[in-house]
DNA sequence: ATGAAAGCGCTAACAC
DNA sequence: GTGTTAGCGCTTTCAT
């Protein structure tokens, strides 16, 4: 029983062991539509007693659509990235969609890369990359294949989005300085930021400025662990001018916390308070006990595999761009709030 | 200048604008031989003057091989395959392949999910999670579609192979204990583990044997940060009882510090030394300084994607297994090593 | 409800 | 070195 065949099964010989055609087997075994129950059941029947896979290859030609989904994504080894690249992966096989995945770490041609990946007529293209995908969304574009862009934008291209609140990012985190009585305020962020990270600091700003005081920026390379904790001296010569710092990143102020602790004797939140953002796992690790700012990532990959399969549907209708809330997450690198005390602040 | 063509071009419009037939399209922007310079020329430019792109799809129909490669991960949040993943990826890139993803988190139904993607006549399979592949390589074979196993096995399926040297591994953690001075070892490390991490653990326990003392083996729920967090209690309660404590993993490391530090009043590694294993980011910040074992994950991955071009050119050669050398890593949750002492300590 | 036939865009024999 | 021809396996009109 079951001879050792060389090649696959393919809808002929599915079609020879039913006893009808090869159309009926493929309306059988797809929408399912005009076919008779009997029939329907004795192709079935007969595709999985021969192992029958339908050949993603041949059905893409034909229908020019295949059920590869390109996710584009830098620093995939960044804990907030790895997450939520796993939950754009999951949500998309659940929607038997497949994730075509994209490092675009600077050394690749991320253009030349994915117009290659459309030779395979993506169902979607979901960015969430830093680096600008410029022309490529033209590209994408020309052939109908739905770009979703996470938390980039808006700039001037046009494309489906998900975003989180930037202005409610920046505003939770001033809130949960100024709660906690923070009053000397400083910004630790990269001096050429995403969208999404230089929305969060504009955001802080105008909240500060709008309240209270000045606020000191400070600049970083980059994003990373390694950059917190490289400016954590510029921090520490003004301990004295600073109460409560925000930073962009969770990475960020993992690594300013850190080097602040280990090299300048800086006690937090005792000297200066510190939030962060995007809730990584790490910043919960007993060793931070991080203030933050926490984003839904799951809802995010939800809403992106959703944008790309509702384009497809309605390729088009409006684009459209879908907006996520965000919550503050109080653990230890910052005072329990105290909104009276903030609120008459604010006031006074 | 260019039209918008509702449909891309495809390799009649090129041979049309090179004023050759289709054949030599393919070969000239193929292999590249049996065309004479010129005409290749004339080919390439009428190309990119289309800006034709090759249908990957009606390609690996007829040539019945794609350039896609399934890479099968699982907890891709997790540091250590974040970057294992990732360094796969990207060697993946460099040599043209394309790396699709597919996350098996236990929700999923690994074995539905790869015939599924089986249908695009994948170039090879990448096997990198805990989950057992059973049945599955046994219908890559039968489709002679490469499967590389990534630190799993030797079990008795066969498969080309990655990985690290386990041996090793073990004896490096033990050594680096027994060098700072440890003598009462204890285990840190997953009731049900991986090959590799319950290969290190055996094998870190065959050292001990053959050298001391026994070691007091402490089961813990998983490798997470949290599992290692969990069991802090009970190497607090041993504390008398134990100097140094290998962890299979960083994260089962990271946790365990984080704990008895923060609940229990443990010094490290004043009271207890602690190994970890992977030399994941995290183990190098500030916070934890974790002396460990590191993999070369890229060169592992290297090899991964070596094996499968390698068997794509020769198909029937026996399955290889490439084991990579491992290094410890000494940084502060180990004392200074003293190789005297601990030879001595050996030997009497 | 079912079958016949046409083609998706490509590569690979095979002729010349 | 180049063109002709024949499929790869599928879906989809279009008849019936």
């Amino acid at each position: 029983m079951g001879r050792d065949t060389r090649k696959p099964p393919n809808s002929y010989d599915v079609a020879r062991a039913a006893g009808v055609s090869r159309s009926t087997v493929s309306r059988a075994l797809g929408g399912g539509a005009n076919v008779s129950p009997e029939v329907r059941d004795r192709v079935v029947r007969a595709a999985d007693t021969l192992g029958y896979r339908v050949n993603a290859l041949a059905r893409g030609l034909q229908t020019r659509q295949s059920d590869l989904v390109g996710v584009v994504a830098s620093r995939l080894d960044t804990p907030f990235r790895a997450t939520q690249v796993r939950a754009i992966a999951q949500t998309l096989l659940q929607r038997q969609m497949h994730p075509l995945l994209l490092v675009a770490d600077g050394g690749e041609d991320v253009d030349a890369l994915i117009k290659n990946l459309l030779g395979y007529s993506l169902a979607g293209v979901i960015v969430t990359s830093d680096s600008p995908p410029a022309e490529v969304i033209e590209a994408c574009h020309r052939l109908s294949v739905p770009v979703v862009l996470v938390n980039r934008g808006p700039g001037d291209v046009d494309a489906d989005r998900v975003a989180m609140d930037v202005d409610l990012g920046g505003q939770i985190a001033f809130d949960t300085l100024l709660d906690a009585g923070a009053r000397k305020l400083a910004l630790v962020t990269p001096r050429a930021g995403t969208y999404s990270v230089a929305g969060r600091a504009e955001a802080f700003l105008r909240n500060a400025e709008a309240a209270i005081t000045e606020v000191l920026i400070i600049e970083t390379q980059g994003q990373s662990y390694t950059a917190g904790a490289a400016v954590a001296g510029d921090v520490a010569a003004r301990a004295d001018e600073i109460d409560g710092v925000f930073c962009t990143t969770d990475l960020l102020a993992l690594g300013l916390l850190d080097r602040l602790r280990t090299d300048h004797g800086v006690r937090v939140p005792e000297d200066v308070q510190i939030v962060g953002f995007d809730d990584i796992e790490q910043a919960g690790w007993d060793a931070y006990r991080l203030s933050t700012v926490r984003q839904d990532v799951v809802a995010q990959a939800t809403g992106a595999v959703d944008l790309v399969a509702d384009r497809l549907s309605e390729p088009t209708a409006p684009f459209r761009s879908l907006v996520y809330p965000l919550a503050p997450v109080l653990r230890e690198t910052t005072h329990a709030p105290n909104r009276r005390i903030a609120v008459a602040a604010a006031k006074g």
